[in-house]
DNA sequence: TTTGTTGCAAAACGTTTGCAGCCTC
DNA sequence: GAGGCTGCAAACGTTTTGCAACAAA
């Protein structure tokens, strides 16, 4: 969690690959190209993403995967714990997530912009906590209110 | 928020009343008796429900709502800060709020359940925190992992 | 009387599913 | 060769929309 040495880009791409290729092995399933082209445009991507935003960006890529199997793909690396899932609004909206930073989300409730920040008072208090019987893997905090914008155009 | 009386049902019943009436005033709107119905209804249900399961409620009390109109009154009640609305799952859960206790969300990634549990540090920490340019109104604490059930079958 | 609101049905939207063919192991 | 995986299209469930009739102000 607080590695002194970062990996480089390239030992973090190999790494987050291993990642998947052993947890593929683990449960016995098969290391299609599909996968690990998803993986890699993932781990290229800032920030949110969605179904649709990976599908069209892969597309232009000429990657043509079907959104079968980007869906398939993007819940797996959900459970492997590659990459976060955010309900923001209707759709889910994914970020990946090896090596990076524990961060929060502020939702403008009007125009649904969303920003992240961090607060290592709330990372702490959340992930030191004693969950009684409860086993946590991660954690979801969003604020919500009005960003600077909406505050002051006034009208309801 | 640490009321030493509190409103009894009937009063705290006239308050949220007197809340959408003023609001409902305020943005020039109507009072129609479907959203007062409405409102009545949620602030006797206890835990979280869906539109869905609103719209069950009230048909089997013989109020034929149509699901349209609940959508737009719990969309409508969010607004006024009158319900929470919540994405754990696919399909938006909502709950009362007013004079409710803050309280943050435990969801088992497994098997879906949800729990609720309290905590006064983290609470304290993200009401009384600076968003810098935010205006917050209120925030969802989601904690993810393995209930006790599911860290007992291990199965993948 | 004006215009916001409702109910209905259809449409839209994100997501899941069934299945034939393909490819990993 | 067996069986998991992909792509396609259809199905699904939730939410939104369009519109005519209704009712609050």
């Amino acid at each position: 969690m607080d590695n002194s040495k970062k990996d480089s880009s390239k030992n973090s791409k190999e790494t987050i690959q291993q990642i998947l290729s052993d947890e593929i092995e683990r449960r016995g399933l098969r290391k299609t190209p599909e996968r690990f082209t998803i993986l890699e445009e993932i781990y290229q991507t800032e920030g949110h993403f969605t179904v649709d935003s990976l599908y069209n960006q892969l597309n232009e890529k000429n990657y043509h995967l079907s959104r079968a199997t980007i869906y398939n793909t993007v819940e797996f690396l959900y459970e492997c714990h590659l990459v976060l899932k955010h309900y923001f609004h209707k759709e889910a909206e994914y970020e990946k997530c090896f090596n990076c930073k524990v961060h929060h989300h502020l939702v403008c409730t009007k125009c649904g912009m969303v920003k992240e920040f961090t607060d290592s008072n709330i990372r702490r208090d959340v992930q030191t906590r004693h969950y009684k019987k409860f086993d946590m893997t991660h954690f979801s905090l969003v604020v919500y209110g009005l960003c600077e914008k909406c505050q002051n155009n006034h009208q309801v």
